[in-house]
RNA sequence: GCCAGAGUGGUGGAAUGGUAGACACGCACGACUCAAAAUCGUGUGCGAGCAAUCGCAUGUGGGUUCGACUCCCACCUCUGGCACCA
């Protein structure tokens, strides 16, 4: 008998592939076969090499094509490399060698460990989007944003890599930091060009509905696309210092005014002071030296450049004490009250967003309420708590009451709380409800007396506001919809009276002192709560409500109060109801040369000319150094007879576009050109558009969610406005898998030495292994360790795969017996090949690789165990032997593609197992003849015994109550219930 | 702070509301061997008991249910993402 050898047939079987590329091939237009298009994010091919991690989703997705290829698909799976980008440059330059060497170095290296790990890609369709024949198409796309508006240049502040000396896109900068290198990043004026992604925010979000990403993908979509309404809201000036300047009129024939972003409008009577952002244009105005508006003008100055001058990560780590200055000599008024209000400067307002000048409601807003504290500032409440527990959301029939919430402070600075255990509703403040026309001062002191004997109370504030609150309550096992009152006493001796407690309560409750520290901890019921968010910790209440001390709007919704008091100031024009999003345009100049050069020409008389698309591709020259420039311009702009050219329009001088694109461009399309890789004459022919589009299963990193998925989603929709694709989403379905993490649980890099090699794994355990176990590791959509001893388990149990079959086969068996001698062993065995069957179906549509390969481990652990090994190894059931090899044979092929090569010609077949059918389980034969019943009494198991399937829930009763295990538990006992479930369990319901 | 996801043996993990811990690693004992490795077999949640068996057990506290790892509520912890977005 032979031996397991994957070092010799791994390699022999994956030459056979590489000599006969039409196994993997896909088909275009094959209209015999349903199509299927499977995609994984093409790598990066750095000088690293791949590790375990990248395999990982690698395998996965082999495992997906392979199978759907036996189940008579027509597989789209190809592979490609993602290869323009800062690495490679920075390597090149280091290297003193070419990018484009660097990366064709790099990709053979990618291919080889691919080949190595017997995935089965088609090759023909291999992509790199460095080669021009690729990027010619990528140019070609830009310029058609460019056409239509999308692509546009602005003068912007960046975020800029000092050490990379590269301007950076929003997503880029993690924590203020250059997320590759971890460079804080600065800001820089720069001319960039920018794509208008923004222009299809909504869509981004709409088509979200049409696809099936996971939930978290499609939610954090959503969640940076940052939609929000609200509206615009004008407040005018009033100037101070030179009340002549009232007079004076903008373009508009207006008074001085400007607009802020709100999406809380109804709480624009509490709106009492403005803020706005450092940067925002009418504070520049105000500064220059034009102007003569603000009696501290140099003060103002000084604080907006001195915001200026920080970095984002200092701004960030600053951003917890809030800072600001008055803008003295200028008010704005409100609108709805007409009172004047102070205006700030202050960097907590952002620039980019909404108008980059706010109304502050301190009252109703964290941020607001925390600086107006610092500055001293006036808070005016106008929205009353509005707020239903969530055990009362389905609740009907509330009884009406008016309650008041007492919070007690003693001398030492504990709180006077009422414990009622966790049944009750856990610790609370002394509650009670109004008897009468009693102030809420007379009940709250009457409840406290009552409840915990104390009396010698001083009143310290009581809350103008009511709190309209619905809950059920335990006690009274009642639903209340109650008016609540908060009243905050000082305890000012320890005088005590007895408790006066009515039946319910007595001996429920403990009356305790608490530290603030642990009442903040332990009172988490929401009225009480805000009893203690109000009076000790001070904060604003920022959810629902009802408005007061606002006017006509008094007694209003929130809800309904935001809409009329847009339109009551819409009518005077000055309000508008406006959407924003926190989603950003593009930036998408790089200065470097490793990246596609942007099709553009400026010309001195025609301005911004594009690249005739008869021109394309602009082809990176070659040049002598590929570092940046000190002025921040590309490398390329030190070329001169490459910049220099002639205007496509007038024929004069002109200069190219320096910039180059950033690496998210090639790969926003590169899954269109897989469908048609080497046309020349378009990105991709419309026929093979139509027949391979969309993508029906997309698998990459989480990473990726707000950066290429977006980014991609964008180009393709733009495209199918442009009529250029046929679908108006690329992917159909999006599936993420975990990281493999190092065994010091941290990301394998290669500046930690701690990256585990597939070549190192597949030279000790072979490539069926390692694959085998990657799978096995843990569910594939979350994080796991690398955990090399666990490997061990899956090469034994190939090994065990390899001496079962060998045992199996073995040459004097090959003479076909007849079976049938034991038709219940040969059920018995077909019954549980079949039932692997189905339980693989389902786990491999799921995605659930480990228990696919538990699955298999249980039928060869069930195949190996005796007697049953020794019956499968008589001549008798050799037809039996031989059928249950082959299944298994089948079952492992999209896993471990080798050896189950390897066993199919072992096996005496000719053609390859890729080629051959995926095995249907036969649903009669994976039906129990004997099924196990559960016999429990009182929900505990009590017993169990056997029973032929199928028995209704009557014959299952008289069947239980026949069997001896559960008398003991149910003789003395007085049965009240029997639930039978067939093919199942039993159980009894006894009395105590 | 906000948005996701996750908490189960010594370890990785498995369980359409119905036998918790499949499968695997590790460990212990045994077989084979001069010996080791490999392989094969048996056992392995915790506690009590010679044993049959019993009790306890899926982050914590409540709830729904004949029955809860699974559903509901609150809380705690961890991981990932976002974060002064008005």
């Amino acid at each position: 008998m032979s031996k397991y050898n994957p070092a010799e047939i791994e390699p022999k079987w994956q030459n056979v592939w590489e000599k006969t590329p039409e196994l993997y091939a896909a088909v275009d237009g094959d209209k015999t076969r349903p199509k299927y298009y499977v995609l994984t994010e093409f790598p990066y091919p750095s000088g690293d090499g791949l590790h375990v991690g990248h395999a990982r989703p690698y395998i996965a997705q082999d495992i997906i094509a392979r199978r759907l290829r036996m189940m008579g698909k027509n597989v789209l799976y190809p592979m490609g490399w993602d290869a323009f980008g800062l690495p490679t440059e920075n390597y090149a330059i280091k290297h003193k060698i070419r990018p484009q060497d660097a990366t064709s170095q790099n990709v053979a290296n990618f291919r080889r460990q691919m080949k190595l790990l017997g995935l089965s890609y088609d090759w023909s369709r291999e992509i790199n989007t460095s080669d021009p024949a690729y990027y010619k198409w990528t140019q070609w796309i830009f310029l058609q944003l460019f056409k239509h508006d999308l692509a546009y240049q602005d003068e912007i502040a960046i975020n800029w890599c000092p050490k990379e000396r590269v301007g950076l896109a929003n997503e880029e900068v993690i924590n203020g930091k250059h997320e590759r290198c971890g460079t804080p990043v600065e800001k820089k004026i720069l001319k960039q060009w920018m794509l208008r992604i923004t222009k299809y925010a909504d869509r981004l979000i709409g088509g979200l509905g049409d696809v099936d990403y996971l939930d978290q993908v499609a939610a954090q979509q959503v969640n940076w696309i940052g939609k929000s309404h609200g509206a615009e809201i004008e407040f005018e000036l009033n100037f101070k210092k030179n009340p002549a300047d009232n007079k004076r009129r903008g373009p508009d024939g207006k008074p001085a005014h400007f607009p802020v972003f709100t999406t809380r409008a109804d709480t624009l009577f509490g709106a009492t002071y403005l803020v706005l952002a450092p940067e925002h244009p009418w504070v520049t105005l105000a500064i220059d030296d034009d102007h003569d508006v603000l009696v501290n003008k140099e003060a103002v100055k000084s604080y907006v450049n001195d915001v200026a001058s920080r970095s984002d990560l200092e701004r960030i780590s600053e951003s917890k004490d809030k800072t600001g200055v008055l803008l003295e000599g200028v008010v704005a008024i409100n609108p709805a009250t007409k009172e004047e209000i102070p205006m700030w400067v202050a960097d907590y307002v952002l620039p980019q967003y909404g108008t980059g000048a706010i109304m502050a409601v301190p009252a109703h807003d964290t941020r607001d309420h925390e600086f107006a504290i610092k500055f001293n500032l006036p808070i005016t409440p106008v929205i009353e708590p509005v707020l239903t527990r969530d055990d009362a959301k389905n609740l009907k029939d509330f009884i009406k009451k008016r309650k008041i919430v007492a919070v007690v402070e003693n001398s030492k600075g504990e709180l006077l709380t009422i414990n009622w255990g966790p049944k009750l509703g856990g610790r609370l403040f002394i509650g009670g409800t109004v008897e009468g026309d009693e102030s809420p001062e007379i009940t709250a002191v009457r409840e406290v007396t009552e409840e915990t004997g104390y009396t010698d109370l001083e009143l310290l504030a009581i809350g103008d506001e009511t709190f309209h609150y619905k809950y059920f309550a335990f006690s009274k096992q009642e639903a209340h919809e109650t008016d609540v009152r908060f009243v905050y006493f000082k305890l000012k001796s320890d005088a005590q009276q007895d408790q006066n407690l009515d039946e319910s309560e007595k001996g429920n409750f403990a009356v305790e002192w608490v530290s603030k520290d642990r009442a903040e901890r332990e009172i988490v019921e929401p009225l009480h709560r805000y009893g203690f968010n109000k009076f000790i910790q001070h904060e604003a209440w920022t959810g629902q409500g009802i408005l007061y001390n606002s006017a006509q709007f008094d007694g209003m919704t929130t809800e309904v109060a935001s809409t009329k008091i847009c339109s009551w100031l819409a009518e005077k024009c000055a309000a508008r109801v406006t959407t924003q999003y926190k989603l950003r345009d593009w930036v998408f100049s790089r200065q470097h040369y490793w990246g596609e050069p942007i099709p553009i020409i400026h010309c001195p008389k025609d301005g911004v000319v594009p690249v005739p698309e008869s021109d394309l591709p602009v082809v990176l020259p070659e040049v002598e150094h590929y570092e940046p420039t000190e002025t921040g311009e590309s490398p390329l702009a030190n070329i001169t007879d490459w910049v220099e050219v002639s205007c496509p329009v007038c024929g004069g001088p002109a200069k190219r576009e320096t910039d180059t694109m950033p690496n998210w461009a090639g790969s926003s399309w590169y899954y269109l050109r897989y469908t048609d890789p080497h046309n020349d004459q378009a990105f991709a022919s419309t026929a093979n558009l139509d027949y391979w589009l969309p993508v029906d299963l997309y698998n990459g990193g989480m990473e990726h969610t707000t950066l290429h998925l977006l980014y991609s989603r964008f180009w393709h929709q733009f495209m199918y406005d442009q009529g250029l694709v046929p679908t108006p989403e690329p992917y159909a379905v999006r599936r993420s898998h975990g990281m493999i993490l190092a065994a010091d649980k941290k990301k394998m890099s290669k500046s930690l030495g701690n990256v585990i090699n597939p070549d190192d794994m597949v030279h000790k355990y072979g490539a069926d292994a390692t694959r085998l176990y990657e799978m096995f590791m843990g569910p594939y959509d979350q994080a796991i360790d690398w955990n090399e001893d666990k490997l061990a388990g899956v090469y034994r149990f190939l090994n065990r795969v390899w001496t079962i079959t060998e045992t199996l086969l073995s040459d004097h068996r090959t003479a076909a017996n007849p079976s049938g001698e034991d038709a219940t062993f040969e059920t018995e065995v077909d019954r549980m090949v079949h039932k692997t069957l189905k339980r693989l179906d389902v786990q491999l549509d799921n995605r659930s690789f480990n228990t696919t390969v538990s699955a298999l481990m249980e039928l060869v652990n069930f195949l190996h165990a005796e007697p049953t090994y020794g019956k499968l190894a008589q001549s008798n059931f050799s037809e039996l032997a031989r059928r249950t090899a082959q299944a298994l044979t089948l079952m492992l092929a999209p896993l471990t593609p080798h050896l189950s090569e390897e066993l199919w010609q072992n096996l005496g077949e000719v053609e390859s197992v890729h080629k051959a059918s995926w095995p249907k389980y036969d649903p009669q034969l994976i039906k129990d003849d004997f099924v196990t019943i559960i016999v429990q009494v009182n929900g505990k198991l009590r017993g169990k015994f056997a029973v032929e399937a199928g028995l209704d829930a009557k014959a299952l009763e008289q069947h239980a109550r026949a069997e001896n295990d559960q008398q003991k538990w149910t003789h003395e006992a007085e049965i009240t219930k029997v639930i039978p479930v067939p093919n199942r369990l039993i159980n009894f319901v006894v009395k105590a």
